[in-house]
DNA sequence: TCCTTCACCGTTGCATACAAGATGAAATGC
DNA sequence: GCATTTCATCTTGTATGCAACGGTGAAGGA
């Protein structure tokens, strides 16, 4: 596999992670071949390998877009969390002092997190607790699948929830490393899975999965902005991701 | 996604739930795209894909080959199959009747291919229980997630596992099945881990992965026959897979 | 005899060209 | 004015061709 290849999926990837890109974001083979200076064969090998895990999707012929995860697939998308989340806590007979110590400092990083403004950053920090955490108590397997759930529900979160959890989050995800320092597992998998249903219960379902994103998009606006700023014509710029909020979290 | 890319994919996944495709196999781009009249473009997207769901590897301007985990990377293998299956067993509140009803004649399928004497099957009938054990108790994403892991540890046991241990694991998975009967989802889970335990305490991780199995793929050699058959030269037929033992399971 | 070097062969890596389909707009008929 | 049809354009799908590289065996030298 190709270096940049690999540079292409994890860019997108960490874009995801991070908040920067929306679900539904048109992911066009020729506008990523120009930005990375590569052909389309590797553009292509990268998406279809952020497809088979479940990142992004193609309509044929009509191009590639980041998921848009419906109601049903983020109830299956927090229900597989549960489950591997659930299982690694439990199925860790101790943790390392250093593991503890390397969780705290997250902590701290992501509680700082709160006051500044980067949100991509803070929605980044949220997420990688848990990668960061199966890390830690699991193993390259088990840290790929949580990153590509963490993924997943980070655009279900961008989709469907309507206001910033991310308070809440990092208070649970406290609450979860103290009862790992007390060596309580089973109060950490209840914890986590307490937390995961926090956020999926934060969440509104029944809302048409973002039906203005595309027009929002469309004219450039910011989510939070009420009226549309002075018209100007659809710039074809590279790399046009607007920032929104949506804070997610598990 | 075009139909045959998927076809080549899930081919090459099935043949290796079947035991039918040895780890270390190569899987040269031209023959696959002879075998399934394709050109070597869709060849590759299916190896892509499979070489992110961890199935195959490439190794660069030499060729394809089925993975040969190593002994660390198998009991990492294990341990992420602990973590998510007994996870959801853990999670699940409850079961219908009609999932226990379709486990039992799955497991009245699997004793019954205990007496036969198609390995394939077998080995596919082990690792299709907890398959579908991920789809009645989760979801399409956990069952995506067992289904890899699976095909994994089905590698693994060919590599390590020196007898055929498929008579206990049916026991097994029965007394999973059981548990599940009576609602002990708590029992269940156990049974599961140590069920997993098991098949893991059965391999011997010391041996080299597999030394002779290149030798062996290249005389067409049956494992368990000790002498050579008549000296043919080889032959470029398609699909040489050679059958062997190494029952696996979990 | 053994080691080194070189050239050939086979394989994947990558880019490009062309085909096929979807979409939207313009033109046309009613 | 509205619906329908046709066409232009843009996108991905697929095949193919060539380049680059690893491996292997032969040839040559010590």
């Amino acid at each position: 596999m190709s270096p940049q290849a690999v540079d292409i999926e994890s860019f997108i990837l960490t874009a995801v992670l991070g908040g920067r890109l929306r679900p539904g974001t048109r992911l066009g083979e020729m506008q990523l071949a120009e930005l990375f200076r590569v052909s389309r064969t590797k553009v292509r090998e990268a998406l279809v390998r952020l497809e088979t895990r479940g990142i992004v999707t193609v309509s044929p012929r009509r191009g590639w877009y980041v998921v848009e995860p419906s109601a049903e697939e983020a109830q299956e998308a927090f229900h597989a969390r549960k489950i591997v989340e659930t299982g690694l806590l439990l199925a860790a007979g101790r943790i390392a002092p250093e593991a503890i110590a390397a969780l705290k400092h997250h902590l701290e990083v992501e509680r700082r997190s709160l006051d500044g403004d980067d949100i991509s950053a803070r929605t980044c920090l949220l997420g990688d607790f848990h990668i960061h955490l199966a890390d830690l108590l699991g193993n390259r397997l088990v840290t790929e699948v949580v990153r590509d759930l963490t993924a997943r529900t980070t655009l279900i979160s961008m989709l469907y929830q309507p206001k910033d959890k991310a308070e809440e989050s990092s208070h649970d995800h406290a609450d979860i490393v103290a009862a790992l320092e007390r060596g309580d597992f089973a109060a950490a998998a209840a914890l986590m899975s307490a937390h995961i249903d926090h956020v999926e219960a934060g969440l509104d379902l029944s809302a048409r999965p973002d039906p203005l994103a595309g027009l929002r998009d469309a004219f450039f606006l910011d989510p939070d902005a009420a009226a549309p700023p002075d018209p100007q014509p659809a710039s074809p710029a590279p790399s046009p991701y607007p920032d929104q909020h949506g804070d997610n979290d598990p």
